[in-house]
DNA sequence: TTGAAAGCGTTACCAG
DNA sequence: CTGGTAACGCTTTCAA
């Protein structure tokens, strides 16, 4: 089919160009600039103005074109995301509450999707290039990074990562506190060997909450503990089990698992594989409250995150420097929820 | 190299501007076009002169702008991606891998996400107002937005969904094929009575499965047929095997729920308030394959969909129409991969 | 309120 | 291979 059929009575009979504001401007008998004001904001036209652009941009069917008013303004309306492929099951909502939230902004997300959380090289030169007004994260980025960005002066706004001896802005659940009320659970109830899943080793929320869970271990005064590490996945969660048994000779009284992915693969393993009663014949916790962590299955007892507070928070924080560039870096960490579950033996709340 | 010692290589003591191609051409001492063409991957330019304004480009910090040369270009190199809130679990995966397909080919993703599928007015003003180079979209579309887009020429492709009688590209997932399957394995295994849970009902997809189930089951001459319908979600899958029971008086012999989310919230059901056996007492399929249907707890029997494949598929066929717009619309379906779980009683596969 | 004209930072087309 | 110059489609003074 290389010549269309003639049933159209569109604007596009052979190859012609996008209508632009002059072509408008000339068919509404005006100058262009009028038209630019009409599609404008806080623009002064009259209403005769307006009635007799609009109806010429419509027979038209223009639209002004966001990259060439991005030029001439300084400002793309858009903003970078980026997220890393790990941690599956959590980030589509973050994700997709972060669009909407700045949609309500008139702001649009440009999504950068890393295979590893290392991979951050390429994208931040990308996201440079398409003169981003702001860039919120999910991935962490080098100290060298982060000079690059703030050099190119825009803001930044980590989530859940929280540069170590860096001035910038970020938005978190604090993890520490989150793995301190599950190993004080754990151990007010008795628990006294302990075995953690930790995330994979370039995870930064990974880190934090191993960090977060053995610091609490040992001031609680916990010696017996075991690490491995997984994915963040199932299959993972399963393997690591076998590979806490093997390790220690007999399962831990508990498990602290990365994420509630793994907790739930701990709590197949063990009872497939070693036909254990959980939390009968052990605890095992995770962390997230994703909605698997809800099937009567698992009701995994975890940590959940305020999704809806934190995405929220760092939508307005990124806002809010773009459009007052001078504020000050800030830290904004949120209080996760504990989630009492039945895969844990805890006392009861009022004991 | 005393030359003009500027002291300063720190570009932005005082509100400056971002280097331009012109302040990388003064310092380089060569001409704009110079410069450009550096950028440029197909340009000619001396060794000499390439090492001259690669020095100063980065001593100034400078990047190419892609705004302005999307302008100038009429390439926004930027692709459109529409998803709507609904099939949490199954997007995340479907989004990453999109957005990794992409930008192998150098193509930024902006991102639309949609609360329900039918809000998709605003978002095609803002994509044709970004001049995104083209559209895959996992919302449907009227036929009207339709045709705006034809008539901006933007290349269009839909994931999962086909829009009847209308000229589009479209990449899928065969339902209905995997529908069948799954009736065919459950009917000659003997089950006679079905109940339905469906997909929201402004799912094209959830649309797509039901009717696929229905028209499957009446070719095999099943009669007793009970629908109900749900919001994709686990609480839902819960709450509509209630209903079922409810509307028929009793349990029906399987249960072919519209994913493998309501479907485990159907198996929860059947086992924690009706003290059913899964599958001894009744068998219960999904669709999706997504990771939680292979907990052991649940081990969904159902189709998986080929993600990997058909996101390729969408992003190729995407590339393709952006660089040859003349290429015919085009429409592929992916076969799914019946999953055997334990869900579902079936005949053995040597039967 | 309206119009003319000057950019915004590129690429593209021509001469040299 | 290199440099000048004209677009690209808009917003934004500045006069009228």
């Amino acid at each position: 089919m290389s010549k269309a059929a003639k049933t159209d009575n569109n604007k596009d009979p052979k190859g012609r160009k996008r209508a632009t504001s002059y072509d408008v401007a000339e068919l509404a008998g005006v100058s262009q600039s009028a038209v630019s004001r009409v599609f404008q904001d806080g623009a002064s036209a009259s209403q005769a103005m307006r009635n007799r652009v609009m109806t010429a941009a419509d027979t038209l069917g223009y639209r002004p074109n966001a990259i060439a008013r991005g030029l001439i303004t300084q400002r793309s309306n858009m903003v970078a995301v980026v997220i890393s492929k790990l941690t599956n099951l959590y980030y589509p909502e973050v994700l997709v509450q972060l669009t909407q939230r700045f949609s309500e902004h008139d702001v649009r997300v440009l999504l950068f999707a890393l295979e590893h959380e290392g991979d951050t090289g390429t994208v931040i030169e990308q996201m440079l290039q398409y003169r981003v007004d702001g860039i919120v994260t999910a991935a962490m980025f080098t100290p060298e990074q982060i000079k690059t960005i703030n050099n190119a002066r825009i803001p930044l706004v980590f989530y859940n990562r929280t540069p170590r001896d860096q001035l910038v802005s970020s938005v978190r659940c604090d993890q520490e506190e989150g793995e301190r009320w599950l190993v004080d659970e754990l151990v007010n109830a008795g628990h006294k060997t302990f075995g953690i899943v930790a995330g994979p080793p370039d995870s930064a929320v990974g880190i934090a909450r191993e960090m977060g869970a053995l610091n609490a271990l040992a001031e609680m005064g916990v010696t017996d503990i075991t690490t491995v590490s997984g994915d963040y996945g199932y299959e993972t969660g399963r393997e690591c089990f076998a590979q806490l048994v093997q390790k220690r000779g007999s399962p831990p009284d508990a498990i602290i698992a990365g994420n509630d992915v793994m907790a739930i693969g701990c709590i197949d393993a063990a009872r497939e594989n070693y036909g254990l009663k959980v939390p009968d014949d052990i605890s095992i916790v995770g962390f997230d409250g994703v909605g698997p962590a809800r099937y009567a299955a698992y009701d995994v007892t975890t940590v959940r995150q305020p999704v809806l507070r934190m995405t929220q928070s760092a939508a307005s924080m990124l806002i809010e420097r773009i459009e007052n560039p001078e504020l000050s870096p800030e830290k904004r960490a949120f209080s996760g929820r504990l989630i009492r579950g039945s895969s844990a033996r805890l006392h009861s709340e009022d004991a």
